[in-house]
DNA sequence: TCTGGGGTCCTAGGACCC
DNA sequence: TCTGGGGTCCTAGGACCC
């Protein structure tokens, strides 16, 4: 075989979970579901579940209550992030020590620029040496461009290695609804459905002008390139520069006192100054996020006078954007986001 | 299904300027 | 006192991803 570049996907299989079970050897085999502080009736989400629980139709980003019912056996545990931050550190440490480019992605996945004749070997040999260094199985996607590779480990997983390129694009895409695209969530299918767009063959093969003029100028036209599997191939492990940084909580019970919501944007404006400081870059603009309940999320921001990272000038600037706001309504969220200037 | 938290990018309208 | 056309900035909202 040749040796040419690839794009590989690792992407570690239920990660969070995985975590959990590996520093609690007896929940092995059991359903666990990870979220929120660990309390299945505290208004919060799934994080991450494991195949045992997925069983029962357990799903992350369902209300954890909603995951109680459906499997009220399962063993609930609270989001641990710094646990997950560290061993996330250790396997992307472990690709690494392999001749190739890392481009981290998240906690769970990272793209690699490799050079190869075989590169089902490869990915054997990465799977079989990060499950020996860190105890964790992961799946790995094969493509000739990024999308590509992604998409592939979705057919990889679990614990299994898929290659996905130009020559059997069709053979696996063609007939998937639009959504199997990375990039094309639910509002889209949605609306591309509603235009004739059912598949990726189809959209593949859509009007890029029509498109442009229902989706915009940009987004329209791009629909049309995804589809066809192209995308950028360029892996990269240029550090990561953070545009914004941004803290926000979803009370328990709705606020109502306008006294308590200024102490709460006080409390998480001290939380973002603490990020911009370690950023070591003045921030430019101070966003606040308001949900109202049920769920009406609208925001407000502001340009600072000059780009700072004086925590009191932070914090008085958010409690200057929440005033923008009619308190009048129950809130569920408040958020605080600070924003750096653009290079 | 009563819907987390932390991000990124795109769109569109209005302001403002030449 | 009728009103072009382009460019850029600001702001709010939407969609998507992990």
């Amino acid at each position: 075989m040749a040796v040419r570049e690839w794009v590989l996907h690792v992407d570690l299989d239920q990660f969070i979970a995985a975590v959990e079970v590996s520093r609690r050897p007896e929940l092995r085999g059991k359903p666990v579901v990870v979220g929120g502080t660990g309390d299945p009736t505290e208004r919060a989400v799934v994080a991450t579940a494991s195949y045992e629980a997925r069983e029962f139709g357990v799903q992350s980003g369902m209300p954890l209550r909603t995951a109680a019912k459906r499997c009220p056996d399962a063993v609930f545990l609270a989001t641990d992030a710094p646990a997950y931050q560290a061993v996330s550190d250790r396997v992307m440490a472990t690709l690494r020590e392999f001749p190739v480019i890392v481009e981290v992605l998240g906690w769970d996945e990272a793209f690699l620029g490799v050079t190869t004749d075989d590169p089902e070997a490869l990915a054997a040999d990465i799977r079989r040496v990060v499950t020996e260094e860190t105890g964790l199985s992961c799946s790995v996607g094969i493509g000739d461009n990024k999308l590509r590779a992604k998409l592939a480990t979705g057919f990889a997983k679990p614990a299994g290695i898929f290659r996905l390129v130009q020559e059997n694009w069709w053979d696996v895409m063609a007939e998937k609804p639009t959504d199997a695209l990375w990039g094309i969530g639910a509002k889209t299918t949605k609306k591309l459905a509603e235009a004739g767009y059912r598949t990726v063959l189809e959209l593949a093969g859509a009007d890029p002008a029509g498109l442009a003029a229902r989706f915009g100028p940009k987004l329209g036209p791009w629909y049309r390139i995804l589809a066809g599997g192209i995308g950028d191939a360029e892996v990269t492990a240029t550090p990561y520069v953070a545009k914004s940084r941004s803290r926000e909580t979803t009370f328990q019970e709705n606020l109502t006192d306008p006294g308590i919501m200024a102490a709460e944007i006080v409390a998480l404006a001290k939380r973002v100054s603490q990020d911009v400081a370690e950023e070591g870059r003045p921030a430019a603009r101070v966003a606040v996020k308001v949900r109202f309940a049920p769920f009406l999320t609208h925001t407000h921001s502001v340009t600072l006078p000059a780009p700072t990272a004086d925590p009191a000038e932070i914090e008085k600037a958010a409690l200057a954007v929440l005033d923008l706001f009619d308190l009048g309504r129950p809130v569920r969220l408040l958020g605080v986001r600070a924003e750096f200037p653009s290079p």
